[in-house]
DNA sequence: CCAGATCATCTTGTCAACAATGTGGATATG
DNA sequence: CATATCCACATTGTTGACAAGATGATCTGG
């Protein structure tokens, strides 16, 4: 239950602000509201939803600033978990994040973008499930989850696939064993995908004036 | 509730592997199971019980490995954050955090250890605030309450309180901008910690000759 | 005397009902 | 006519009791 509603949210079949009433929930999954609301508060803890007492609960809408704040956060984790991979990993686990890219690569050609952007999220969590730090390797996967949630929320026009070419160049970083190097393609990459989500403020002092095109004496 | 239970694992007044039954602490605090239920579950997210399905909840005794990787993440996530302090701080925020600095220094000085040790904790806390990074913060928060866990279920012999020392330079290199110094100072600043709580195996592939202070074929 | 199986007991997981709180609409009033 | 108040409804928070699973002692057989 837990990952079916994971699930859809991150497929976007949950609009981000869609209320989670529980009964509907419960009587939807054939279950108590017991074990509904433990479900909730799961998915509070990892922000795909919020929680308010006695208001209850509704799909996370991450604010900019929030979103801003996860990408700092993937830019530190990612950074250290590829640093760790590039100086750690065997020749095996190498060729095994490139067939993984090759599989990324196949999937946009043929035209199935859902898989390819699957394949992309996936491949960041193989690679922490390389530098074998499970604490870092959790907090990684709560932050690629909440991803695209934020891309729901605040995206320009773009879908933004992640770009194959930056895994593959991280890949040949990680496979040089250049530390250094990896790292500095991990941050230029979520430098990347910051951008082609457009998480400029969509005019963030918004003014009543510019939303309805008069001037604030006009009247 | 959650707090107090925290409170008590935090103050080892609550020794790993204790068993947390949930009638004992419902009468306890005088609630229902419902809500011990859901407190366990947000102290088993924290990583501090563990909860084992069928067989109830006990107080986390970290792992050598999970240990390490606790400390490995400490390194990533607070690097990152006092990195984004020394860019970002103001003046008003460094002489507070020197003031702190100060009175843990105190606290030692006049042989209030307990304090001393809740001082150097909250030193880190405060600095992870003032990076502005609510992401990272609470990662950090997580990890830096495992600690005490770690710290008694893998302890040397020293208590291991934070050196001021190593929170004075610190807070230098923030007050001069110096971003990878301050990087440098932190990473240093773990290792002693780590190195502190005597984090080496026990003896790991303990071998039972050892133990018994006599050789295999013996008896 | 020891090993394995059985059963009582305890603990956790689940459920349905009760109480408390927030929400929206209807009503009264300046 | 707009605003503030009150009330009914809906939803969440909490409680107690029931069912399923695990633990440990007892009992039987070798």
């Amino acid at each position: 239950m837990f990952d079916a509603i994971r699930g859809a949210i991150l497929d976007h079949r949950l609009a981000p602000g869609t209320k989670l009433r529980e009964v509907s929930l419960a009587e939807l999954f054939g279950v108590s509201r017991a074990v509904v609301r433990s479900v909730l508060a799961r998915l509070g803890h990892a922000h795909l939803v919020e929680l308010r007492p006695h208001r209850g609960a509704a799909v996370a809408t991450p604010s900019l600033e929030e979103s801003r704040q996860v990408f700092e956060a993937r830019r530190a984790v990612e950074e250290a978990l590829v640093a760790k991979v590039a100086r750690s990993a065997e020749a095996r686990d190498v060729a095994r994040l490139r067939e993984w890219v090759a599989s990324e690569q196949a999937a946009y050609a043929r035209g199935d973008e859902r898989d390819g952007v699957r394949r992309s999220v996936d491949f960041h969590r193989r690679l922490a499930a390389l530098a074998g730090n499970a604490v870092l390797a959790r907090y990684l996967d709560e932050l690629v989850s909440r991803t695209p949630l934020i891309a729901l929320a605040h995206r320009g026009s773009a879908p933004a696939p992640c770009g194959c070419e930056d895994h593959l160049a991280l890949v040949d970083a990680i496979a040089a064993r250049d530390e250094s190097r990896a790292a500095a393609l991990m941050r230029a990459h979520i430098g990347h995908l910051e951008a082609a989500l457009n998480l400029r403020p969509r005019t963030p002092p918004q003014s009543l004036a510019e939303v309805f095109g008069r001037a604030p004496a006009g009247r």
